[in-house]
DNA sequence: GACACGTGGGA
DNA sequence: TTCCCAAGTGT
């Protein structure tokens, strides 16, 4: 298997993606960082939101310092925002149990809130060289083409096979230089070759030996995932506002936008509101159809978890991208209303 | 093992 | 439009 380390190492070193913020440094904070944020989410969404959250946060303590709020607030629009809140925990965890610095036993790493074994390996390989494989969407994906597996992405059971075999791809003599090609290498093969759809054989460094290639199944491996019906949901957004002031409730820790600022929920429709346009937002799990009710003649029913916002400072909150949306609706709706009384 | 957890990109 | 799903982890 050592062969195909070098050949991913060379291809990476030729063809690889170079430049990416977090490939510029060897700080395991900031690549611990990137790693949180690349789960299950696109480079090209990170960048921004890697970028200014390191301008906030510039260390561990930094961030350990910080409240949840603003660290939320940054997070706001990225999703899956218990990767925020358990990052905020990890940072405290490394200032108050590591001394401030990111172990490089993967094992250690591992025990961090939103570290699991893959991104424990990727932080370990990419700061200090430890001979670790990661084991993510890409890697997969790449073995179960090379390996010509009649199976799709994902399962405990796969997951099980792969970890032994991936460990195997690594001579335990790899340098830190190579380790940190390698990591990257089958990374941007996922993206740029072997690639979900289209795979680039006739440019890739290992068609010579894979097994989905040599029986022309590129294209039909990995099999698809049996797929499931998601169900459609109704939400009556409730968005009491008073002069240039809106309510926002904070949500529980738990459970969907957990501990985000949004508004406060109806099962129905509530009198005397104003009814504004309806709008869908899809999850991976399910659709949920958001009706946002504009309340101005009464005060919000529950006080305990809320609190009046300027519109403008709404916008700098940690909220979920929905309700990003209704703020930026009343703020032109009001811009409007000003426009007009000038006139 | 199955499901919850966000959002936006690409086909 | 509709569907799949991306540098996964926690429960």
């Amino acid at each position: 298997m050592e062969r195909f380390f070098q050949q991913i190492v060379e291809w990476q070193l030729a063809n690889g993606r170079k430049g990416l913020p977090w490939q510029e440094t060897a700080d395991p904070y900031r690549i611990w960082l990137s790693e949180i944020m690349l789960q299950q989410t696109q480079v090209s969404s990170v960048i921004a939101y890697y970028q200014k959250f390191l301008q906030t946060f510039p260390t561990v303590y930094a961030l350990a310092n910080a409240s949840i709020d603003e660290v939320l607030a940054h997070w706001s629009g990225l999703g899956y925002y218990a990767r925020a809140r358990n990052l905020h925990k990890a940072a405290q965890m490394v200032v108050d149990t590591f001394d401030g610095k990111f172990p490089s036993d993967p094992n250690l790493l591992a025990s961090l809130p939103g570290v699991g074994q893959s991104t424990a390996n990727a932080i370990a390989a990419f700061s200090y060289g430890v001979t670790v494989p990661i084991l993510d969407g890409n890697v997969k994906r790449l073995m179960i083409r090379y390996l010509g597996l009649q199976e799709s992405v994902g399962g405990t059971a796969q997951e099980k096979k792969l970890w032994p075999i991936a460990i195997n791809q690594v001579p335990a003599d790899a340098t830190h230089r190579e380790m940190i090609a390698y990591t990257q290498g089958v990374m941007d093969m996922g993206n740029l070759v072997c690639k979900r759809t289209k795979p680039q054989c006739q440019v890739c460094p290992v068609a010579a030996s894979c097994q989905a290639y040599h029986a022309n199944q590129q294209d039909e491996l990995p099999l698809p995932k049996p797929k499931k019906t998601v169900q459609t949901k109704r939400a009556y957004l409730c968005i009491y506002q008073n002069k240039d002031q809106i309510w926002l409730e904070k949500r529980p820790d738990s459970g969907i936008w957990g501990g985000l600022w949004s508004f406060p929920e109806e099962v129905d429709v509530i009198e005397a509101s104003i009814n504004l346009p309806v709008f869908t937002h899809v999850f991976t799990h399910f659709k949920l159809e958001i009706s946002p009710l504009l309340i101005t003649n009464m005060p919000p029913k529950n006080t305990e978890n809320g609190n009046w916002f300027l519109l403008e400072d709404a916008l700098t909150q940690g909220v979920p991208q929905p309700v990003r949306r209704i703020i930026e609706t009343i703020a032109a709706m009001q811009q409007d209303y000003r426009l007009q009384s000038q006139n």
